[in-house]
DNA sequence: GTCCAGGGCCTAC
DNA sequence: GTAGGCCATGGA
């Protein structure tokens, strides 16, 4: 736990992820694939405008409304059809109700979300951690970067190699891994962007000293 | 004008 | 199995 306390010391709690409810958290998971946040945020809120923040009517919107409303958020063709998947998904598999899920495990139902054709392993993940509260660790591009750079991984390693990493050596709390995410990516994108090693990295300091797995 | 964001899919070798 | 192209908008 060396560099998440590291990192919570240098950044304070985040927790974190922007969404009044787990319904909108699982929406902008979708919109925000390769999408700055501030562009996610327009989308949403023309989808809340519109009254078409909730399972039952997002469900049955026109592919091309939903287009114009997706739009600010890029790629809004493709968006649109994954959003409708997801969302048959949910009206399907639990009536739109995702306190309904409660009970299913939390390995079938990222098989599930995974077998819908635009949701890949991170939105997978970060709707399963951050809507559905499950001990998910998410891991994106900051994950890998900032890792790699400290080479405390392979460069090279899978998704599922970085994934398992982290949930084999931290014990498995949703709020944890939660806060986890939220501090790689506010480190990431204060320090990890261009620079290649950045002296004034708040985990700069721990690298003289040999990071092992278990100190994640 | 150029770069690129909290991915994922499809196609070619 | 993996590199490369494609999807699209808006802010720095």
């Amino acid at each position: 736990m060396k560099i998440y306390r590291t990192l919570r010391q240098a950044f304070g709690h985040r927790g974190w992820w922007p969404g009044e409810t787990p319904f909108e958290v699982m929406v902008g998971a979708v919109l925000t694939q390769r999408t700055n946040w501030g562009n996610v945020e327009k989308a949403i809120a023309n989808l809340r405008d519109a009254g078409l923040m909730a399972p039952d009517a997002l469900a049955r919107t026109e592919p091309e409304r939903l287009q114009a409303l997706v739009r600010p958020a890029g790629y809004y063709r493709q968006k649109t059809a994954r959003l409708l998947r997801l969302v048959t998904w949910l009206m399907d598999r639990a009536g739109g109700d995702i306190e309904a899920l409660r009970e299913v495990p939390t390995d079938e139902l990222r098989a599930e979300l995974l077998a819908l054709s635009g949701i890949g392993p991170e939105t997978a993940d970060s709707i399963l951690l951050y809507a559905f509260g499950r001990a998910t660790f998410v891991v994106d591009a900051y994950t890998k970067r900032i890792m790699a750079r400290h080479e405390l991984i392979d460069s090279a390693c899978t998704y599922d190699e970085l994934k398992d990493f982290f949930e084999s050596n931290l014990p498995a709390d949703v709020e944890l891994f939660k806060d986890y995410h939220a501090q790689l990516v506010e480190l990431g994108k204060r320090y990890c962007r261009t620079v290649p090693l950045c002296g004034t990295c708040p985990l700069h300091p721990l690298l003289g000293d040999p990071v092992r797995d278990e100190e994640l």
